[in-house]
DNA sequence: TCTGGGGTCCTTAATCTA
DNA sequence: TCTGTAGATTAAGGACCC
């Protein structure tokens, strides 16, 4: 049976659903992200916005330069999440099989639909009329044999697209396409590629992969090899949960202080694990990110003993990587703390003053490893600190 | 010149462990 | 019992995506 991959990516998504609220923005260019005059970048630009040359990703500055008359605004997260659902609430009524990439964004597995619905144009325009009728947004949507070029397909005409690449036609679709339109292929990829004097995907498909390798080392070259000649997965993934959670925030001016640092990372923690809790999940690792004036930025991260989901928890474990952390001394532009490495089994509760001694952190945590080791060999009580002899270090478990 | 926030995946180097 | 080492794991940073 020919499979059917289907990618759904709503247009302009944020601009679109604020235009749609507000009849008044309707023809207007929309500019959905910082505000002008504040530090940040433009996260979803609408269509009208578009033709003065902006685009998402640009900073707000420049944006303002280019359209002081457009309409800003800040994003209303609660709102685009609340009508992502709906969406796909709908998709969901046309294939089960469906793996959300964003919150405007989806992979379908149409595989199958055909005697259902009818041919995959009749499928992609059952979305769209859906979508249209339901929630008053256009959506652009390609279908081909795998992901990358239902994705290739849903960018190939938007607005309002739908673009179906048949098996027979994949190789036809990718050769005059630019090499920046593959996956995972960014700035510092494409200067490689300039130095290589390739610019195209043909140009890719004649490449001798040994020098593809050496440049961009095995993985990578393999990658976008493959991509030149339309090989990648068909597979659709639903069950995809998430592997951390993180908060982070820019500051107006670059700042001095530590205590404005604590008090920004202490509310950010708290909604790391607020967001932990509400998810039922718990972290063994704790990240700290920092980024100086001059965009030097740089992360430092900890291994806990055990998972968790509690701000104290959180905020220690990121005040200790900070001021143990070896970090430049200069003002600070952005801070930012995550949790990631979720784990099922909930270890007992540690006493408290083992563990509040930063400089003793390590060798506790040694310990502690070793006792979990020879509890969960020997049984639960097993061991009683303090009792072992000093002859041999790894014969005290 | 200006570059957010929230993510994922990959590479490399250091460290740990069998 | 000691030691060298291969492989696994961890940490940090980079690149990329939406």
């Amino acid at each position: 049976m020919q499979r059917w991959v289907g990618h759904a990516d709503l247009d302009a998504f944020y601009a679109s659903v604020e235009q749609r609220d507000s009849p008044a923005y309707r023809d207007l260019p929309v500019v959905v992200g910082a505000l002008p005059g504040h530090r940040g970048v433009v996260a979803a630009a609408s269509y009208q916005a578009r033709a003065f040359g902006i685009h998402s990703a640009m900073p707000i500055a420049e944006a303002y330069r280019r359209c002081p008359n457009a309409v800003y605004l800040r994003p209303d997260m609660g709102k685009y999440l609340r009508v992502s659902r709906q969406i796909f609430q709908i998709l969901q009524t046309i294939t089960p099989v469906l793996e959300p990439v964003s919150v405007d964004e989806a992979y379908l597995d149409l595989t199958g639909l055909e005697r259902l619905i009818g041919p995959p144009e009749m499928i992609g325009s059952e979305i769209k009329r859906r979508i249209l009728q339901e929630t008053g947004l256009t959506v652009s949507v390609g279908i081909g044999p795998n992901r990358l070029i239902a994705k290739l397909a849903s960018e190939h005409n938007k607005p309002d697209g739908l673009t179906v690449v048949l098996p027979e036609q994949v190789q036809q679709f990718l050769t005059p396409m630019p090499l920046a339109n593959l996956r995972g292929l960014g700035r510092q990829t494409q200067k490689i590629f300039t130095r290589l004097g390739i610019r195209t995907v043909a140009q890719l498909r004649a490449a001798p992969l040994q020098i593809l390798e050496q440049q961009l080392g095995r993985k990578a070259a393999a990658n976008f090899y493959n991509q030149a000649l339309g090989i990648a997965s068909a597979e659709v993934k639903p069950g995809r949960g998430r592997k951390s959670i993180s908060k982070e925030t820019t500051f107006e001016t670059d700042i001095h202080g530590h205590d404005s640092l604590r008090h920004a990372l202490r509310e950010l923690a708290a909604g790391v694990a607020a967001q932990a809790r509400r998810e039922q999940l718990a972290g063994a690792v704790v990240t700290l990110k920092i980024r100086f004036a001059g965009f030097e930025t740089h992360t430092r991260r900890h291994r806990l003993p055990s998972p968790t989901h509690d701000e104290r928890v959180i905020l220690r474990e990121a005040w200790t990587l900070f001021n143990q952390g070896n970090l430049p001394c200069k003002p600070v532009r952005l801070i930012g703390v995550g949790i990631s490495d979720w784990q099922q089994v909930q270890a007992e509760p540690v006493q408290a003053d083992l563990f509040d001694q930063p400089q003793r952190r390590k060798s506790n945590e040694r310990l502690l490893a070793t006792i979990d080791r020879a509890e969960a060999r020997f049984g639960k009580g097993i061991l009683q600190l303090g009792c072992a002899p000093k002859r041999d270090k790894r014969k005290h478990a």
